[in-house]
DNA sequence: TGTACATCAGTGAACGCGCGTTCACTGATGTAC
DNA sequence: TGTACATCAGTGAACGCGCGTTCACTGATGTAC
């Protein structure tokens, strides 16, 4: 039956929002339509009354999942690095950064997603080197991009090795060796 | 027709091979049998005269792809960051790292492709750390540790991206901050 | 060394399942009068 | 403001395709005598 257009426009909103999760969490081609509508509470059929295809939904959900939780302004770098580089992050990659989850995947994919993942790094990097530059000018904007690679690195070898030992000394040697600016 | 013992083990071979270039460059899940079994110049049937399951090649698969190219001993480490953080590198997902190809894919996958992982990523720490260990006894490990996750993520980020310009400055940034030991 | 037979790597058709996509239908919403 | 009707978000069944896996079959290899 139809739905007001207010409540149309929040479906979309959680499917979107669902997709990002199991994206991130499983893997693009892990997750099925199927499972992004019952995450949304909704059937499969409705899908495409709100995108063209699983790829369109991609592109969207790339972008939404990288709105969340990027470097603030009114933090410290130790704090944003601590946060990034911590167990609780690297254990819940559905909640998690985009760029060390889907990366790879995005890398093979279609245009449409990898477009806002470089809009994101691009701004991350000016994030990070707006910090840096306050102690060093020069090279502010080359450490920005070391540091955001050695995050995002750390993050996915942290989470694909086997041993939690050795997992948890990934994160705290990047923490440590990307902290002490 | 039955093959003799010789040709069946280097028909094995080359499946696995082929697998380890074929995941690498378009995903675990973005491979079939066939496409793998075609590859090796041979037909699907015969698959599973050699492996378990798909999921039983893709364990020996990403622990071939670990064989190729590690740091060597009687490499300066700045070359072997310098062919790491190459556009080369960068533009032969297939041939490359898995580490950055595969990460996340494995990370999200069952133990038998973690075990093998989580043994190169060992390996390559204690390889990274004995070449900083001349300089810096102390910390080399922690380096190592950074070096490596650098390194994966500004590859990661260099492929992901959709700016040609902003994949190289990754790559460069990364070759500068890593190679000043 | 030669012969007869069992083995088994590889072939190609087939199966079953899941997934992306389509479609006829429902009934509440939005709109025209 | 009320009424009649068109719209369309959502439902659930169905379709078609690809993929992982199975299987009967082939015929060269390996082996027992």
């Amino acid at each position: 039956m139809r739905v007001s257009q207010a409540k149309a426009a929040e479906n979309r909103d959680r499917i979107v929002d669902a997709a990002a999760r199991l994206f991130r969490a499983r893997g693009i081609d892990g997750v099925g339509i199927d499972a992004i509508m019952e995450a949304a509470g909704l059937t499969h059929g409705g899908f495409y009354r709100h995108f063209p295809s699983k790829e369109g939904l991609v592109a969207e959900a790339v972008a939404r999942g990288l709105d969340g939780a990027p470097p603030d302004d009114g933090m410290s770098p130790d704090a944003y690095l601590a946060r990034y580089l911590s167990p609780r992050h690297r254990d819940d990659p559905g909640g998690g950064c985009i760029l060390a989850a889907l990366g790879a995947d995005v890398a093979r994919g279609g245009p449409e997603a990898r477009r806002p993942l470089t809009r994101a790094v691009a701004d991350r990097i000016a994030r990070l080197a707006r910090w840096f530059a306050r102690h060093d000018e020069a090279a502010a904007r080359e450490r920005a991009i070391a540091a955001l690679a050695g995050m995002v690195g750390a993050l996915v070898l942290a989470r694909a090795v086997d041993d939690p030992a050795l997992s948890d000394e990934i994160l705290a040697a990047a923490r440590a060796r990307l902290g002490d600016a």
